[in-house]
DNA sequence: AAGGCGTGGAA
DNA sequence: TTTCCAAGCCT
């Protein structure tokens, strides 16, 4: 569980610059979220299992492509006892397009545990949550609030945008990564009104992806720009360069882990396909110099849960796992 | 603590 | 065409 030193979830909450916007923000972002918010399929569901799924199909992946797979995701496996039992190729074809692949196995995983060692219930707890794989400080918070309605604040990365133009001088990044993810959550904590925990914590969010976004924010169309330092003074998103990724011609490794899995979606049946198959279907141009390379990257999806391995004959057949 | 991990539409 | 990016998590 992130949490927040106490000594700077008290000065923060006592700031009366905290305190005043507060009272000033609060209120119109509230107002500003029932009439501008958006109406999204899993805010107004109440099973912890439809919420869960939305929660981790959303990590790191657009709005769009979760609303188009949510249902049909939901409709193959409707609850943690469908998902667990069902064999892991069928939820990693479920998981097509959705991309980060790993996200379906943990899901599983994770639906496996709750049948289990939870009876079928999810955890309340923070810590529970973030026990449970696939599951972060971000999810976990999200959970407690949206599914069980424990005020707990939730800080993603358009709250932390959000935040961070409103509170430029509290949230001055510093040396420490660790340190400035702290303050932001005591920031989102101090701010948090107890009895409005999910609309605000939803509210925030849809500020973030609707007018307070990170390139060409809308400052204009914002209900609390009045209160915000940044307001009309935000040139352009951050041009940070990204490091170079490993990989093969260009094309990071990652590329090439979800090609392999995509390819056996589609080409898999019964015994599986060979590994020369896959080479081929995957990479242009392979040849023998990149049989060390794939190789590779097979034992890490195996590791991943993503795929199996087996020999026959000498030869290496590839199938989504059982 | 930094780097690995997908996908496909938009700029 | 290329680049960038979107409700994070794990090691």
């Amino acid at each position: 569980m992130i949490s927040a030193k106490p000594s700077i979830t008290k000065s923060l909450s006592h700031s009366p610059r905290i305190l005043q916007l507060k009272k000033h923000i609060v209120p119109r972002l509230l107002r500003w979220y029932r009439r501008n918010g958006r109406e999204l399929p899993w805010r107004k569901e109440r099973d912890p299992y439809r919420v869960l799924v939305s929660e981790i199909m959303l990590q790191q992946t657009q709005m769009s492509r979760v609303l188009q797979k949510y249902p049909l995701f939901l409709k193959r496996f409707p609850s943690f006892q469908t998902l667990a039992r069902a064999p892991r190729s069928q939820v990693i074809r479920a998981w097509q397009g959705m991309g980060y692949n790993n996200r379906a196995v943990r899901l599983q995983q994770l639906a496996s545990t709750v049948l289990h060692q939870y009876r079928g219930r999810l955890p309340t707890s923070i810590l529970e949550l973030q026990k449970l794989p696939g599951i972060g400080p971000y999810t976990a918070h999200a959970l407690a609030c949206f599914v069980h309605k424990v005020p707990h604040p939730v800080v993603d990365t358009n709250v932390s945008r959000v935040l961070k133009r409103l509170f430029p001088r509290e949230l001055k990044p510093t040396q420490r990564v660790s340190e400035d993810i702290n303050r932001i959550w005591a920031l989102a904590h101090a701010l948090l009104p107890h009895r409005h925990a999910y609309d605000w914590n939803q509210a925030l969010m849809d500020l973030g992806a609707l007018v307070c976004t990170a390139a060409n924010p809308q400052c204009s169309k914002c209900p609390i720009s009045q209160a915000c330092p940044s307001a009309h003074k935000i040139t352009r998103g951050r041009v940070r360069r990204k490091k170079q990724e490993r990989g093969r011609d260009a094309i990071p490794n990652r590329i090439y882990r979800g090609r392999i899995i995509e390819f056996l979606r589609h080409r898999t049946n019964g015994r599986g396909v060979t590994f020369s198959l896959v080479a081929c279907a995957v990479k242009a141009n392979y040849t023998t110099k990149d049989e060390r390379w794939l190789r590779g990257l097979i034992r890490g999806l195996e590791r991943d849960g993503l795929l199996t391995i087996r020999k026959k004959k000498g030869n290496v057949f590839l199938t989504l796992p059982d």
